[in-house]
DNA sequence: CTGTCTAAAATGTCAGACAATTAAACGCAC
DNA sequence: GTGCGTTTAATTGTCTGACATTTTAGACAG
């Protein structure tokens, strides 16, 4: 570990990567004690303050956590399947709002993805994951339920869709297409026939998983997608008419 | 924007949560000023070490930017498609080395949605994606490049596929498996006859793209799959042996 | 041997100060 | 009036020193 004296802005950020760099390398290993904020400041040649708020960076990513106390200090972190998940949806979301992504490009990647995991989670769902879409799809047919609620609902079933699949390296990957798509979702105004269509072709869909019919689920994907497009494409209309 | 001043602890953790929540919200947007430093810690009643740990836990998450000067403060920031990419890549790394992720899982995800955006890439890709593609299967040909060298070369072929379908959002979201899975294909031996074999391989998919095949590229993805997860296999198998 | 108390170590927070940087305001020559 | 250099004010970056809080380990008394 060691900084350019010479740039002399931003110490903070160089100690950060400094020592991000030796916990992604390997040099640190989970659980390991980092040196007291003291030392590294000694270490480092800089205030105790601009240690800091170098650990305060690496602690916003997850990477170490701190622990007061005699025996305290600061900890290389496992990071966490959840927390990791919870902050990818964050960045999705950030990045499709940020950057103005057209509901088309999201829609395709979305529906692109999921029709990756569906042969998938027809060979693997279990009895929990078909409880969990039955019950969403019985959810967004009850009567007085917003359109908020029910894209809620909405994200709820493709998330069991995709967990089915058993493979966490595509439920957290797929997070980041399916619930950053909720904020142009909800742009959307879902007319009870929108609805009824929406819940047809999710019936189908769980009736292919349930019958472990892989290439049934993907055709109702592919009707999904279609018909999403279909109401994405009516809601911008609307909304540039206003 | 208020924090718990029951809850003594975390200072700095709470008035970054309660300013990034407005960012989020969309309370803030791109390029507004955030109060100065001084005024922060007036408004959250704390000191101004306390509100410049937060904000360097914003920055680390690239949700804010800082410039000095009189007009300079704390900004909100566009989350640029680069460096969401890189810290996708990053994370995703992490949470497959930290958490033990077998070769079989990693490699099940990366190509089932690398085949989700096969069909899309067909349609799509430019003579510029082929010309990188047939660039990086040359390469990979190459006499005495190391196993290393091999692996970087494969990432920035499957990149280019990716990268032909056009859509960034599909983009963004592969690159966590398909870079994220770089270390564990580090750990294979590649002999002359598995290179030659991924090289034909490579060749059909470029191939298929280049005749917008779709069907082909699925075919020759599927080998590609069950091929990688022999050679996988057969690499955890030696390393369990020594 | 056991329970309690104290001391030490570490992070969390604060206050005040100075340095560095930047742009606007100002003044002055032309 | 205009243009240019200078001053000045605002803001972040950093440092020093201090105190508060939390937690453990060890000393000590019973």
């Amino acid at each position: 570990m060691k900084i350019d004296p010479k740039n002399k802005s931003d110490l903070s950020a160089q100690i950060a990567k400094a020592i991000r760099d030796s916990i992604i390398s390997g040099d640190m290993i989970v659980d390991e004690r980092l040196p007291s904020e003291s030392e590294l400041a000694d270490q480092f040649d800089v205030s105790r303050p601009t240690v800091r708020e170098a650990l305060k960076r690496l602690a916003a990513q997850n990477l170490i956590r701190t622990q007061r106390g005699a025996t305290g200090g600061a900890f290389v972190r496992r990071l966490s399947y959840d927390e990791a998940y919870a902050q990818h949806i964050t960045t999705s979301t950030l990045l499709l709002s940020m950057n103005a992504v057209d509901f088309e490009t999201a829609c395709e990647a979305r529906f692109a993805l999921e029709r990756a995991c569906a042969p998938l989670s027809a060979k693997r769902r279990t009895p929990d994951h078909l409880a969990t879409m039955r019950a969403e799809i019985h959810r967004q047919a009850q009567p007085g339920l917003s359109d908020e609620r029910f894209c809620d609902s909405d994200v709820a079933f493709h998330r069991a869709l995709v967990d089915g699949a058993d493979n966490p390296v595509l439920s957290y990957q797929l997070a980041g297409a399916v619930e950053a798509m909720q904020p142009l979702m909800n742009m959307i105004t879902f007319t009870q026939r929108n609805r009824d269509v929406i819940i047809g072709l999710h019936t189908r869909i769980a009736d292919a998983l349930e019958m472990k019919n892989s290439a049934d689920a993907d055709e109702a994907l592919a009707e999904l997608t279609a018909y999403t497009l279909t109401l994405g494409e009516e809601a911008m209309e609307a909304r540039a008419r206003r």
